[in-house]
DNA sequence: GCCAACGTTGGC
DNA sequence: GCCAACGTTGGC
């Protein structure tokens, strides 16, 4: 089935958990970060975008670690969106908008995930070779921890990524921006 | 398209 | 509960 992740395209965002409608910011504080991948042409960063507010549950992932995970995943967490395959390379942002819940494309109640929205682009797509090439990241998931498909990021990873990839991590908006 | 890494399965 | 066989991921 899938390779990273089912495509599932027509569900339906799952119930559980979803942020509160009592509308205003953020409701929780980001405390950790991760990292989601996806082979592009199953389903891609500009897929992502696409579903905007309303999220997408990852669905799909069918390794206990990844889901184990996906079950410490907080509301508002952030995490990287990385193009396996194609690309090869971290090319944007999301959030954590649904804790873990059961994977509706699972009869056997084994698997979960959680929904993710795009947040914003990393202006400057940070590649698998950079993230190589770089001595601070190399003891990145992505790189030890190859075939795992939802993965942990460490906070000085994160913020090391976000520099490289022309993002303030604080304020999520793009770092030197063009001059007009 | 190859193949290394590694998770999972199943025999014992 | 070990471990060999097998299947899959994903970089190259």
């Amino acid at each position: 089935m899938a390779p990273n992740r089912a495509p599932n395209l027509k569900k339906k965002a799952a119930s559980t958990d979803r942020g509160p409608s009592k509308a205003g910011p953020a409701p929780v504080v980001s405390t950790g970060y991760w990292l989601f991948k996806s082979e592009p042409d199953a389903f891609s960063w500009a897929d992502q975008k696409s579903r905007g507010a309303k999220g997408e549950p990852w669905t799909g992932v069918r390794n206990y670690l990844a889901r184990n995970t996906m079950q410490a995943m907080k509301l508002g967490d952030l995490g990287f969106f990385y193009h396996s395959n194609i690309g090869k390379e971290i090319v944007g942002i999301v959030r954590v908008i649904a804790t873990a819940h059961p994977d509706p494309s699972d009869d056997s109640g084994t698997w979960a995930c959680v929904d993710v929205e795009a947040v914003c682009d990393l202006p400057k797509p940070v590649s698998l070779a950079q993230v190589k090439d770089t001595l601070a990241l190399a003891e990145m998931a992505l790189v030890k921890s190859m075939r795992l498909s939802v993965q942990p990021v460490r906070p000085e990873e994160w913020a090391l990524v976000c520099q490289v990839g022309g993002l303030d991590a604080k304020s999520l908006k793009p770092l030197a921006p063009l001059r007009s």
